[in-house]
DNA sequence: GCAAGCCTACCTACTGGTAGGTAATATCCT
DNA sequence: AGGATATTACCTACCAGTAGGTAGGCTTGC
């Protein structure tokens, strides 16, 4: 499906990972697809109801990733299929979205806000379980709950993220991934 | 010393670590100030220079904290003298202004993005100094490089500080200082 | 006298958002 | 089937407000 709609969102994702929900205007986004900028009123009324399906996406993602990780054999190999999402953001030179969101924060109306924290949340959650069930079965070894593990490791990875985006910091994003499996081990 | 100078840098890092470097204008320091538009232009001719002037205040910052930080017995004082720098940001539900520079560093012009790097890398050396003098001494403990574990760690405090400032994640900062000192023991 | 510091008044460019129109498509009623 | 009626999707043209920035004038202290 390659509608209007699902490419204003794509299109957003793109700017917000490259500079934060108030780092891009309609006006860019219209330049990008060429269409007119009240076309993306019609579809998203307000910013805001843009960034609210923005979370709404990200949280579809991110149960779908859950699920396809919960196929997966070992808390290891979920963790590394956790990292494997980012890959293509390390490669386009960007930030996560979800973090790109949470920076943005204070200057959004509440209604978003409260999606952003949902969100993020959610993506926290799903961390967390994986974790968990390494600590559980032996995988993983590591001394504070796995909620805090969670915040720890997912905070880590994506500042490498945002760090990885200058030439003098190439290489670190992957380079974090690799020490995290190893520390846990 | 408390010239108009000051007043506006001090407010202006205020502004940051609230909403990063695109999220306040100079309208808005302006009305903190009670003082007019012209007046910060006088000061900062243009917006570039103030972000400039910041870089450069918290680089003059970083390295007096280098220099106090040298003057304690061990690593782990050292490590838990540079968290008790963010202690006050925690408590003001604020960002890390080197943090919240890098985001919006796509933004920016090359100048100053060059400050912002730079200022970014010297507070991973001073990091990464502490923890390979720990290393070294058999306090801490760990397998990546010392640089590599500055940057973990370093990303891992500022997102925790960020998503802090939520009431659902008050106290997680500390909790993830308090994390790093016991998982590097 | 003159420079520093601050001001009023203004500028251009751009922000998110709105009003109102057009063309195409879908739905309904006889 | 054919005509009336909504609905969808997009458009042009605009709005008020705000962004960063500029020109030029008024004080104040050396």
């Amino acid at each position: 499906m390659n509608t209007t709609y699902t490419n204003i969102l794509q299109h957003a994702d793109a700017l917000i990972q490259s500079n934060g929900f108030h780092g891009f205007s309609y006006a860019d986004l219209a330049k990008e697809l060429d269409i007119r900028k009240a076309s993306i009123h019609h579809h998203f009324a307000t910013k805001a109801d843009l960034g609210i399906a923005f979370c709404q996406l990200k949280c579809e993602q991110l149960k779908q990733l859950e699920s396809h990780l919960k196929t997966l054999p070992s808390a290891k190999a979920r963790l590394q299929g956790y990292f494997a999402v980012f890959q293509s953001c390390a490669n386009d030179g960007q930030m996560c979205g979800i973090y790109a969101m949470q920076t943005d924060l204070r200057l959004m109306a509440e209604p978003l806000q409260k999606q952003v924290l949902k969100m993020a949340d959610l993506e926290l959650n799903i961390l967390s379980d994986i974790l968990q069930v390494g600590l559980d079965n032996g995988e993983f070894n590591f001394k504070p709950t796995a909620y805090q593990q969670a915040v720890i490791i997912c905070c880590a990875i994506k500042g490498a993220l945002m760090l990885n985006r200058s030439e003098h910091h190439a290489g670190l994003f992957n380079q974090t991934c690799d020490a995290w499996i190893e520390m846990l081990a």
